[in-house]
DNA sequence: TTTAGATAGTTGCATATGCAACTATCTAAA
DNA sequence: TTTAGATAGTTGCATATGCAACTATCTAAA
């Protein structure tokens, strides 16, 4: 079938995963040098809670893309360090909500320069028009797998 | 300084993040699915074999953008499914020669219409032009990172 | 008011990852 | 020819991940 022989290589996939590995590895880098005890995983966490202090697990695992498992371990080691505490809801015993602690509020302070220089570098070059088209493009591929993922 | 108000949510590397994480999740599914015993890593190591067989294991890792150490153990769980196999190379006793076994070969082989639907699904209604302009883009992404990245 | 099904979070298991330290081997320079 | 430094691959340790099965709790319907 005209199936075998698409151009794998060529596909945006392979573009798209090599890139991101390149970027997380020099984001974890980055945290590392700066002596920051955390991975990015971590600071998208710490991101989210700083804008939407609160959510429970459930919430949180949907705007970060992790399983519910995965996230509640990160979670754990997140308050071991006392990055974040959690607090039973008043109304479900079932439920707990996510707040950040002030040390968790200045580690992701920490994180600000860091994150900022590796966006610079990520855009350096780009331009204005071209980073529209990426991201548009990117919302689009996104809503081809379906709307469960295109509201996130 | 003018560092603190870049704006986080817009910038190119969460959307790009994003966007593999959904690719990688239906990639998964699609093996699953297909009743293939293979991670998306796996089927990377495959891919990498099946045109480029008998790289040792330093190159296969520069390749594919892992630690050696990681990648020795994804392929030692490949050489216990029988996917591959480790040849000591005769003139240096110290490396290995990778190559695809024939189950290797015809797992790969069944790896292409998953792969090709989901690289499908990802170019629908994205123009010639605006891949041509995401593949230049995330080419210049990952030679802003430096020359040791832009080769691979 | 009982109870079946839904929901929030956890745990077991298997996979994947990188760093640092290690072994075995090779190579190039004294 | 000896040997110091380089190189290929492995192992220990800590982290991150998803699925499936689980517990505790809640909710809505009989």
């Amino acid at each position: 079938m005209e199936e075998q022989f698409i151009d794998f290589d060529n596909s945006l996939g392979p573009w798209l995963g090599k890139t991101v590995k390149v970027i997380q590895y020099y984001l974890h880098k980055g945290f590392k040098e700066a002596g920051l005890d955390l991975t990015k995983e971590q600071m998208i966490v710490l991101k989210r809670l700083h804008s939407h202090d609160g959510l429970n697990q459930n919430e949180l695992a949907l705007l970060v893309l992790r399983d519910k498992s995965s996230l509640a371990r990160l979670l754990s080691k997140m308050e071991r360090k006392n990055y974040i505490i959690k607090v039973q809801c008043t109304d479900d015993k079932r439920c707990n909500n996510l707040f950040l602690t002030d040390v968790g509020r200045e580690v992701f302070k920490k994180t600000r320069p860091i994150i900022n220089e590796i966006i610079n570098k990520i855009e350096t070059d780009v331009s204005k028009e071209e980073k529209q088209i990426m991201i548009s493009v990117l919302k689009k591929i996104q809503s081809n797998f379906g709307e469960s993922f295109s509201t996130i």
